[in-house]
DNA sequence: GGCGTTATACTCGGATACCACGTGTCCGAGTACCCCCGG
DNA sequence: CCGGGGGTACTCGGACACGTGGTATCCGAGTATAACGCC
């Protein structure tokens, strides 16, 4: 089991583009060289993030990405789930019901019970990423930093 | 994020295996047969199991596997966690030290904040299954599957 | 009949190909801005 | 000086190759069994 490396770029990125003045965005190219990560293929993720509504994705000049709605609104799960789907990493394919030892369907009236220990499991992990918000995030950010990336954010949109 | 479809395999299979009276084998084949998935690939991920401290395997006629220990300490994590691996599914690189807007050493004394959040995830999902065991699994099943295994497992070790 | 030896058949364990998803890259469609021209 | 039109440069979004890890398979090393011959 595995998160996408662009899972760590999404979340960082996302932490900047929730530091931006209201109204203000920020190009896929700026953030790109902001992380030192290749522009075009972290462009392609945040794409994900304005399909899931998430993002807001201006073209043209001065345009860029910004949220969607208020950091305090954004949870963490929001982000990892735009970026690697919302699937359960474990899947039930009745193994219960296949080969020599298959049980008669007669006796599969109740859901299996090893998926569902996966299942809670899964959703234990989701309800964690789910309590906290980009606006934790940035709140728990040292000042020094805050203030770095908003002399940053300033001269790019400047 | 995505778990091993063997993941499912190794699951069911030791749930069968700790319905074998004490002392006695199942071997991978018979295990293959039972659940209609291929042989040679199920006893690749046994032998993790055997790696992991979890089965014991025997060699030779009358061979097979068997649990190392008890069913009630056996925890569905130790299971997963032998055929996937006990890693963080989120690996931080460390993202904010690198790039145009690399925060200064001094700046991250604490670790990151976002890794932190993922961690604590993981950990509720690492609790959520070390909180059920095999024996857990094995209450649950229908008196009738039970006395299915019973009498197949019967007819293979006999 | 009992015991040692040998041959056997069965088991696990690791080394070897194939395929899908994630990674990385590119180019095209669309749009807001800016400049220029005319009134 | 003000308004309109066109050019331009910049943006995102989707389509195209490459590499690594999971999937599937095979064959060899090792051992308890069982038969066999000998005492």
């Amino acid at each position: 089991m595995k998160l996408p490396e662009t899972s760590e770029w999404v979340l960082h990125t996302a932490a900047v583009i929730a530091q931006l003045p209201p109204g203000a965005t920020v190009s896929g190219a700026q953030l790109s060289e902001h992380f030192g990560v290749p522009g075009p293929y972290l462009s392609k993720q945040l794409a994900k993030l304005v399909r899931a509504g998430v993002l807001i994705g201006s073209t043209g000049p001065r345009g860029g990405f910004r949220l969607a709605r208020a950091p305090e609104h954004v949870s963490i799960l929001d982000l990892v789930a735009a970026v690697d789907g919302a699937g359960d990493p474990y899947v039930c394919r009745e193994l219960r019901q296949r080969g020599r030892g298959a049980a008669r369907p007669e006796d599969c009236t109740t859901p299996c019970a090893l998926a569902s220990v996966m299942r809670e499991a899964h959703e234990a992990w989701r309800a964690s990423l789910a309590a906290v918000t980009l606006a934790d995030i940035v709140a728990g950010l040292p000042d020094s930093v805050l203030e770095k990336n908003r002399r940053l954010l300033l001269a790019a949109t400047g």
